[in-house]
DNA sequence: AACAAACTCAACCGCCCGATA
DNA sequence: TTATCGGGCGGTTGAGTTTGT
């Protein structure tokens, strides 16, 4: 038994950079065939290649619409909330957000190139010292141009790795989620507080270290019940004070945990079932991003998570604080028939 | 101009996961 | 339930290029 050898173990195939005619060949018999069975693809298109070889041509240099040069500085922007919002995860984004235009014609594997080779040693470089890299690029000092429309320009806003956020709960009282909000020190993607007691005094604003636990409400405060109780199902809803100024959002609960996914997706398995339990036997024992999305979503298939999460990382990252609180409004009442009051 | 160091990025590799028989 | 296979992810390599001295 065992695994089949790799095709790239063959002396017969040719290794390396690719050449013109090896090109034309892949993309041609694309063309009239499509994509799809890699591993037999080589010998129909009469390619002395790997078919894994043949596919990481394909989709990171030859598929139609790829984007080649300089990463701009609203990509990289975007990049860096993503890789902080998601973690490595990000890469499997990057095909979400290039069909819906944000990084349009940019691989995984670039973003991957430029993330390893750039934007990871510029962040090292920032956390160790605050101040600008002696060898900065243009882009570094687009990140810095950034930086400096923060409200806290000496502060590193960005990590290497997710932060962790003090979840806060909104719930079908909306004046009760504002307070909650503001206890928490919530601010939208402009360092705005969040809510309709904009003319209160301002929430405190700050940076969290990574390991760094904010004090708030945290989700081992809601139970079950309270979830079931809250009018969306038990959206837990996160300001995020990493990776500039993004949230985070995750959402379980109800009397069964999946009843929330099935909803969301207008689809029911009926096979999904959420034991019994209080919201941190749910979560896991940290509330970082990463440990909350799977856990929430953990039952559903990857392709149902990032979905969700696309969908949900499309308005945190792109549209404001209305929209996106009246999109998770939306989704409540259209999915799960409740009735919900707005926040504001 | 020459050399070395640093950087970029296409490509490779090993492992993992889901589907299927 | 298990073995097999296809496909994909994330880490790494190394040739080519750029930058610094």
């Amino acid at each position: 038994m065992g695994r089949k050898p790799c095709c790239s173990k063959e002396d017969s195939l040719n290794r390396g950079a690719w050449t013109a005619a090896e090109d034309e060949l892949l993309a041609s018999y694309i063309a009239k065939n499509g994509e799809g069975k890699w591993g037999s693809l080589p010998k129909r298109a009469g390619l002395k290649r790997c078919g894994k070889s043949c596919r990481l041509r394909w989709l990171n240099y030859l598929r139609p619409g790829i984007k080649r040069g300089n990463i701009s500085a609203d990509e990289e922007d975007l990049i860096l909330r993503l890789h902080t919002l998601l973690g490595n995860r990000q890469l499997k984004f990057v095909d979400i957000y290039a069909d819906a235009g944000r990084l349009p014609g940019r691989t995984d594997n670039e973003i991957k190139n430029y993330w390893n080779s750039t934007l990871s040693k510029r962040l090292l470089t920032n956390n160790n010292s605050s101040s600008a890299s002696p060898a900065a690029t243009s882009s570094d000092a687009a990140a810095a141009a950034r930086r400096r429309r923060s409200p806290e320009p000496n502060t590193v806003i960005v990590s290497p790795r997710p932060i962790r956020t003090k979840a806060i709960r909104w719930c079908s009282s909306g004046n009760r989620a504002v307070q909650q909000q503001q206890q928490a020190g919530s601010s939208d993607h402009n360092g705005r507080p969040l809510g309709e007691e904009e003319q209160a005094a301002p929430p405190q604003q700050r940076e969290y270290d990574c390991d760094e636990m904010p004090p708030a409400v945290c989700v081992d405060d809601l139970g079950l019940d309270d979830m079931i109780d809250l009018g969306l199902d038990g959206f837990l809803i996160s300001p995020w004070r990493g990776g500039g100024y993004d949230y985070e959002l995750g959402g379980c609960g109800g009397e069964d945990g999946a009843a929330d996914l099935d909803a969301l997706l207008g689809e029911d398995d009926g096979e999904q079932q959420q034991e019994e339990g209080d919201v941190a036997s749910l979560l896991g024992d940290d509330y970082d991003y990463l440990e909350l999305s799977p856990c929430v979503f953990r039952r559903s298939s990857q392709h149902e998570e990032d979905h969700i999460i696309g969908l949900v990382a499309e308005e945190l990252l792109t549209q404001s604080d209305d929209h996106f609180l009246n999109l998770i409004v939306q989704i409540g009442m259209e999915q799960n028939g409740t009735n919900l009051n707005k926040p504001h």
